[in-house]
DNA sequence: GCCAACGTTGGC
DNA sequence: GCCAACGTTGGC
């Protein structure tokens, strides 16, 4: 079972959206980036993932789980992106903030710091631990 | 609003 | 196929 990172500015998709789409979930389009796209594309039905709000809020505040595995994405006029589906599974007890990341040893090596402009990234079984951890999750 | 990082485009 | 120019993302 693997963790990912989908990356939402909250004005455009906030997890809010996301929870009042329910358990049907929502398709997630609009990647224009191969390296994300190459995540996607490795994303098995069962996956979970954080939400991370960008821009405002900069911080993890849910869980989602991907329900459908990659498919064409209808928006992407050259036929070369996916999109996967995903639903909201819970909030975070406590948002865990980008400032907080920055501060703990263990989470340096999260793709969040090293690939900063990266919107769908892969998280390792450690780091998803700790987040969950000082979430209280 | 600025700007660094970085991915993409296009000329050669 | 290289690389400069350009555009976009996203933190500050």
């Amino acid at each position: 079972m693997a963790h990912w990172l989908f990356k939402s500015e909250p004005f455009k998709w906030s997890w809010d959206m996301q929870v009042a789409a329910g358990a049907e979930g929502t398709f997630w389009n609009g990647v224009r980036n191969h390296l994300a796209k190459q995540n996607m594309m490795k994303m098995k039905i069962g996956d979970t993932g954080f939400f991370y709000h960008s821009n405002e809020g900069k911080e993890i505040v849910g869980i989602v789980e991907v329900i459908r595995e990659y498919y064409p994405d209808h928006t992407d006029e050259t036929g070369k992106f996916v999109m996967v589906d995903i639903k909201a599974v819970r909030p975070l007890p406590r948002a865990v903030s980008l400032a907080e990341i920055k501060q703990v040893p263990e989470l340096q090596t999260m793709s969040l710091l090293t690939s900063a402009r990266l919107s769908v990234q892969p998280v390792t079984d450690g780091e998803w631990d700790v987040i969950l951890k000082r979430a209280g999750a």
